[in-house]
DNA sequence: GACTCCCCCGGAAACGTTTACGGGTTGCAG
DNA sequence: CTGCAACCCGTAAACGTTTCCGGGGGAGTC
C-alpha cells in the first residue's frame, strides 16, 4: 500500500480509499489504478485487525471421514464459500477436552464464528460458548435453557419412525444396535427406543440391544454380539456406518436381509444407496442440519442482537430394500433405479 | 494486554514478554500473571500482523464429498492439527477459475501455505503458484519441469495392475468407465488403459470405454451407454463411486458380478468394503498422498530455501470379491471377514 | 466580494501485538 | 571505591491497513 501510494504520488490514504471504492477524485482513482495494476494485493491480516473480522468460519465435528459429516462439511463450506468467507474445519474425535480448548480460543478472535458439531455437551461447554465473544451455533440437542443458537433433529422421533414401520411390517422381535450411551444422540437413541416400543405395547428385552461406536467396524462387531445371544427379527442402527456394519455382520451369519432381518438405519447418507440391499434409513438432516447451522451463524454474525434461536430439522423415514416387505422384495438381486438427481453440485 | 500491564502497573512490553515466556524479573512475572488471570487471551489477528504467520494452512480439493477426498481432507487435518496450526477447506468443484482465485488470493498472506489437489493444470495454475509467496504443494500430476513441491501417485501404473489383474483371471473384454478425459487423472488413466492392453498383446475396442464424471449417478449412466452397446466380461472403473455406479448397472441389468463381469475401481476407500459385493480396487493411497503433502508443507514453511521435491505414492491392487475368480466365489452373498484395524484414528 | 457548503486530500491515530534499543539498577570483582 | 557486566524495564517503532479529522480549494448564493 505504502508503495502504490508513492508510485501514485498520493498519500496512503487516497490509495486505501481508492481501493476500497470510496472517495477518490477521478484523477486520483487513475494514477492509484494505474500504481496498483501491478500487482498490489491488500495484506489480509491488516485489514482484518484494523476491521475487526476475519472472514473466517470455523466448523468442529467429531470426524471428517464419516459420511454423515462429510455431507455436514460440504454444505456449510458451501454456504459459508458463498457469502465470501471461508471454513476452517476441525476433527475433535468427540475428544471433550478438545472441544473446549477449541472453544476457548475462540477468545483470541481468530474467527467470526463458529459451528460446533457436538454429540457430548457438558457444562463447560455451555460456559465457554457464554463466554465466547464470537457466535457460536451448536448443532446437536441441548438443554432447554441453553441461550444458544442451536440446529437439532428429533431422533427420538426418527426412531419412533423406524419402529413404527418395523413393527407395521410385522415384526416384532426388534433388535437395536446403538453408540455410546454418554453420548447426546446415543442416549436420545436409547430412550427413544424404549418409549417407542412401550407407547405400542411392545415388551422391551435388553438382550435385543448392543452398544459400540458410531463406526463401521464397530457397528459389525455390536451386532456379531447381538447375533451370538438372541435371535431378532428386525434391527434398527443408530447410524448409517453402523448400520451397513449391522448388514455385513447378518449376511456373514447366513441371515438374510430383509427376509429373516429387517434393517434399518439411522442418518441417510449416499451410502446407504450404495450398499446392497440398499438400506432404509430415517434421514436426520445432517447436510440440512449444516447448512441451517451455517445460515443462523451468518445471520448472527450480521446482527450481534439477535435473541437466540432454535431450529429443528425433523427426521424422516426412507424405505428401501432393507426393509421392505418380504413379498416386495426382489427375488434377484437388483437395486433400485438409478435416482438421477438425488445428489450433485 | 494494555489492560493487563496497566493492572499489573507494568509497561506493555513487561506484560508481552511476560506472557511470552521471555525474560522478565520475578517480581513482574507474579504481578502480571495475577492480572492475566482473570481472561485475558492473546489478540491472534495481532500477533499474526506482527509475526508474519497466521497459523493456518489451506486445502483446496475438488468435492468435499467424494470419499476420496473427504479420506485425503481427514489425513491432512490430522497432520496440520499436530503441528499446532488451523486448517482452511475450500471445495473447488474442479472449477478451474475458482481454484486460480484461490490460488491468487495466497498473495494476501492469509495463510502459510496450501495444499492443491488439482485434477486440472492449466499454466495459470502453475503460475499462480509461481507467484504465490506462501508455499504450495500440489497432490497430482505435474509436468515433469514444475519446480513446484508435489505428491502424486502413478495411475498408469495402477490401471496396468488391474488390467493384468483381470487379464490372468481369463478376462479379454475389458470395458473401461473413466472420468472426465479434460482431467488430469482422465488422461493418465485412459492413456494407461491403451498401454497397458497394447503391451498385453490385447486389441483396444473403443466401444467398450465410456466416460462418466467422478460421481455415482454418472457412473452408472455411463455403464448403462456401455452395456447398451457392448457385452464386456470385466469392468474397470476410473474412481470408487464410478465403480459402485457401475456395480449397480451391472447388477440391475441382470449381470453377477463377478461371474459374469469382474469388477475393479480405483481409488480404494472404506466404500469399497462396504458395498456387496466388496470392491477390488486399485489403492491411489488418497490417505497417503494427503499426509505426506502435509508434511512437505509443513517442512517447507519451516525451511523455505529447500529444493522443489517430490513423492509418488505407489498404488497397490488389493483384491476382493468383485473380482475373484469364479471359482473362489462364494455360492451365498456374504462379505468377507471383517478386517480390524483397518481404520480409526 | 464574502460567506457557506461540499468535496478531496493528507496527516495521524488506531487496531493489538512483538521487539529493538537504551537507560537504569544491581551485583561482583579488582 | 570504581569499573564492568548482567539484567530489567519502559519507550517507541514496527507490522499493513482503515478511518477520523482538519485544511484547502472550488463552486454556488446572497
Amino acid at each position: 500500500m505504502h508503495t502504490v501510494a508513492a508510485r501514485a504520488g498520493v498519500s496512503i490514504a487516497s490509495a486505501s480509499r481508492v481501493l476500497n471504492g470510496v472517495g477518490g477524485g477521478p484523477e486520483t482513482v487513475r494514477k492509484v489504478h494505474a500504481a496498483a495494476e501491478v500487482g498490489y494485493v491488500p495484506n489480509a491480516v491488516a485489514r482484518s485487525l484494523q476491521s475487526q473480522r476475519t472472514g473466517l468460519v470455523a466448523l468442529a465435528v467429531e470426524d471428517l471421514g464419516n459420511p454423515v459429516y462429510a455431507a455436514m462439511t460440504r454444505a456449510v463450506e458451501e454456504i459459508v464459500a458463498a457469502s465470501g468467507r471461508q471454513l476452517l474445519v476441525h476433527a475433535t474425535g468427540g475428544r471433550v477436552d478438545d472441544e473446549r480448548a477449541l472453544l476457548r480460543r475462540l477468545a483470541n478472535r481468530h474467527v467470526d464464528g463458529m459451528i460446533a458439531s457436538l454429540i457430548r455437551v457438558t457444562e463447560e461447554h455451555l460456559a465457554a460458548i457464554g463466554d465466547s465473544p464470537v457466535p457460536v451455533v451448536v448443532v446437536g440437542r441441548l438443554g432447554a435453557d441453553a441461550a444458544v443458537d442451536n440446529v437439532r433433529t428429533d431422533s427420538r422421533a426418527g426412531v419412533a419412525l423406524a419402529v413404527d414401520h418395523l413393527l407395521a411390517a410385522g415384526r416384532r422381535r426388534i433388535g437395536f444396535v446403538n453408540g455410546p450411551l454418554d453420548t447426546v444422540p446415543g442416549a436420545a437413541r436409547a430412550a427413544g427406543f424404549r418409549a417407542a416400543l412401550a407407547a405400542r405395547g411392545v415388551e422391551f428385552d435388553d438382550r435385543l440391544v448392543e452398544v459400540g461406536d458410531f463406526r463401521y467396524d464397530a457397528g459389525r462387531a455390536a451386532t456379531e454380539r447381538l447375533l451370538a445371544r438372541a435371535r431378532p427379527d428386525a434391527l434398527l442402527c443408530a447410524d448409517v456406518l453402523i448400520a451397513v456394519g449391522a448388514l455385513h455382520a447378518l449376511l456373514a451369519a447366513g441371515h438374510r436381509v430383509p427376509d429373516d432381518v429387517a434393517l434399518v438405519g439411522m442418518d441417510d447418507t449416499e451410502l446407504a444407496r450404495m450398499v446392497f440391499p440398499q438400506l432404509s434409513s430415517v434421514s436426520l438432516g445432517s447436510a440440512e442440519r449444516g447448512r441451517r447451522a451455517a445460515e443462523l451463524l451468518l445471520q448472527r454474525i450480521a446482527e450481534p442482537g439477535l435473541p437466540p434461536r432454535r431450529e429443528q430439522v425433523p427426521p424422516r423415514l426412507v424405505v428401501r430394500a432393507s426393509s421392505a416387505a418380504p413379498s416386495a422384495v426382489p427375488t434377484v438381486a437388483v437395486p433400485g433405479p438409478l435416482e438421477l438427481g438425488a445428489r450433485g453440485r
